[in-house]
Order: C-alpha cells, then sequence, then structure tokens
DNA sequence: AAAATGTTTGACCGTTTGGTAAAATTGACG
DNA sequence: CGTCAATTTTACCAAACGGTCAAACATTTT
C-alpha cells in the first residue's frame, strides 16, 4: 500500500471495507465486532483486510472520523439570519431525518459514548465544544432579542440530539412498544408540536 | 448451591457479584465485559463466580430481569385520578432522577438495546408494551377530555425515556461539551419547562 | 469430633480473537 | 513479454476468553 489510496483495487476494496466496518460497529460495537466478521461482510480475507488497515483500532477510528463530519453536518447550518424558531426546527427534522436515513452512524457514535467515548472523547471535547458553543452564543442571542423563549442552550441542543437519534438508537424498544415499523412521519408532527410550543418566546 | 440461596455467604456473594456484574457490564457492553473483570471486581476468583452462575449470559441475564422492576417502576405510578399535566411531569422528573442516581442501570439497558435487545427483546415486546399501552389509554383519554394538547401519547412517553436518560446514557458527551459535571438541576427547569408547553391543552 | 455439606482454588482446556510472515498470485507498465 | 510492485492467500502464533474439574478448604450438622 502507497503513502496515499490511488490505485482502483484500493479505492474498491477501502469502499468496501468502510461499508462492512460501518455495518459491523454501529451494530455490535467496538468489542463486540470482531476482525473476522467485518472481513467476511467485505469479502475479503483477514489479512487482505489488515493489508489495508494496521489494526481493528485503526479501522475503527478510520470509520468514526470520516463520519464525524457528516454527523455534525446539520448543526452548522443554524443560520444566525434566519428566523430562529424555523432554524431550530429545520435543524430538528434534519437530525431526525439523518436518524431516519443513516441509522448505522447514529448507532456507531451511540455505541462509542454509552460506553465512555474512550476513541473520540478529544474530538468531543473540541471540535464538537467549539461548533456548539457557535450556536449557543447565537441562539443565545435570540432569546436576549426576545425572538425565542427563556431556555437553556446547551439543554435545547441535548434535546435535540436526544429525541432524534431515540429513533435509530433504541428503534428496537420503538418497535417493541408499537408494534410496528417506527413511523418517522409520526415523529415528525409530534416533534413539530414541542418545539414550536417550547421555543415560542 | 442449593435450589434456593440462603447461606449466608451466598448472599454475601450474590450482592457482590452483581454490583460487580453491574459495574462492569454497564461499563462495556455484554461483549465488552470479561468474567476475569467482573470477578476481581467483585474479589472472587473467576471459577468462584462459576461456582454462583453458570454462565457469562447468566449473570447478565440475572441482572437485567432484577433491574427492569426498578427501571419501570416510575411509569407505573402515572395515575389516572392526578391531574394529567402533574402526572406526566412527575413521571419526568422521578425518571430524571433515577438517570442521575442509577446512571449504571440506564447504561445497562442503553448498551443492550442499542445493539438489539438480544436478550430483553421478548420482555419487551410483552411486558414493557403492556405496560405502555396501560399508561396510552389513560394518556389518551386525557387528551380526549382536554385536559392535554393533542400529542401522540407514545412519542410523549418515548421522548420522556429519550430526554431523561439522555443525561445518564451519554453524560460523557455532555461533559465534553458542557465543560462542566452535568447540572441537573438546569436539566429538570428545562424538562420542566419543555413538558408544560407542550402539554397544555 | 466426625461426617456431611458448602465454598474456594489452581491447573487446565478448547475456542476465538487480533495480528504476522512469507509465499503465491495478480495487475501495471515499459 | 518480462519485470517489478501491488495484492491476496495459506498457514500460523500468542494472548484472551468462557468454562471445567478435581482437589483443598471451610462451615454446618449430627
Amino acid at each position: 500500500m502507497t503513502e496515499y489510496a490511488t490505485t482502483r483495487i484500493q479505492r474498491k476494496n477501502q469502499a468496501l471495507i468502510f461499508e462492512a466496518a460501518l455495518d459491523v460497529f454501529s451494530s455490535f460495537g467496538f468489542r463486540g465486532a470482531t476482525l473476522d466478521q467485518i472481513a467476511s461482510t467485505a469479502g475479503l480475507s483477514k489479512p487482505n483486510l489488515l493489508y489495508y488497515y494496521p489494526s481493528k483500532e485503526a479501522i475503527h477510528s478510520a470509520v468514526l472520523t470520516k463520519l464525524l463530519h457528516t454527523w455534525l453536518a446539520p448543526l452548522r447550518e443554524i443560520d444566525e439570519n434566519g428566523d430562529p424558531i424555523e432554524e431550530i426546527l429545520l435543524y430538528v427534522i434534519n437530525k431526525l431525518h439523518a436518524a431516519r436515513d443513516l441509522p448505522r452512524e447514529s448507532r456507531l457514535f451511540a455505541n462509542e459514548i454509552v460506553q465512555g467515548a474512550p476513541r473520540i472523547k478529544s474530538i468531543l471535547e473540541t471540535d464538537l465544544r467549539h461548533l456548539v458553543e457557535d450556536k449557543v452564543k447565537i441562539i443565545s442571542k435570540w432569546i436576549k432579542e426576545g425572538r425565542l423563549a427563556k431556555i437553556d442552550p446547551y439543554h435545547l441542543i441535548f434535546s435535540i440530539w436526544s429525541l432524534t437519534q431515540h429513533y435509530a438508537d433504541f428503534d428496537v424498544q420503538v418497535q417493541a412498544v408499537t408494534g410496528h415499523e417506527t413511523s418517522f412521519d409520526e415523529a415528525e408532527v409530534f416533534l413539530n408540536h414541542l418545539y414550536r410550543r417550547m421555543l415560542a418566546p
């Protein structure tokens, strides 16, 4: 393997490994996933897998860091110049759709964080923290201007993460309790009601 | 070991194992936990551990089933004859306090459910489902009587689980982002605002 | 105190797991 | 085609893991 992935075969196999690793890690967590499982899901042999990545840790960390950007994208879009309630609701709905469309990504992070985030704690404390600080400032400004109810901006953001990701991370429970496939349309109606009511000044 | 745990030593060791297993399983999940770890946390040898429980699965399932009742207790307390909003808010606050005081229990279930609840799915589909159905009926009645806003009762319950357990299950993230210990008082103020606003008829 | 029962331990086993070494195969390219 | 590098496979290893067994030890009962 050269220093930079360039060849056709490399690109194909990197993609295969990425998909397989996302599948397996998101289903079983880091410790619960095995290299054999990832390899066979990717349609490769285990040593072949380790030809592309030096270790299990390396695969996991590659997947995590590659997805972090995608995962935080909706939060970045909150726009200071937009309408406060509509901006926040857009974020809520974007996050809900992410939970619906990217459940593996959601569970990957859920698994990691529930177990103490040993491998991404430092990123949470820097990148994520700074991003949230930015958005908290915007929300605080909106509140001062009387355009939003007086709520704690940090907890507002936590509530959005929690409520939306719940439908991906705890989907088994939601399905077990309701007895049918999770309805993201119902969830959308519910969250719309919740946030409009809560945020009105 | 006799059919029923009776002796002084048995009671002491069962308790030690229970505490240790809760500690280790809630931190690392089923697959991530090892018998050696549980044994040494309990201050016992591994064979000694397996003298009390036949397998790792048995320990895990014993801890899960023993805690399920505790975990669902607050939901049972929702009272048809109380004031709708106060009853639901009491449940919210009880759940939040449970997240604060029993974070290991919360993470134990979170770990299990995020990975598809392979060991408690059947309980979720029966016991939990029936309990939720009961409470959904009560909430629906309240809504019909015009004493609550028109919201989906299932999603209301999911929202309470999600928002409260978030502070236990994703505590690392909350702390990483805020930079300080999680303030359950702030959370309580926030949730109080949220649910009063959302539920008002 | 002796017998019987309950508890603990050390030594061990088979399997799984992450990972390696080197040979064999395939592909790129002048 | 021939050569060199990139890729894949086969065979393997050491450590960790869940679990067993029989012997040793402790406790209770008679």
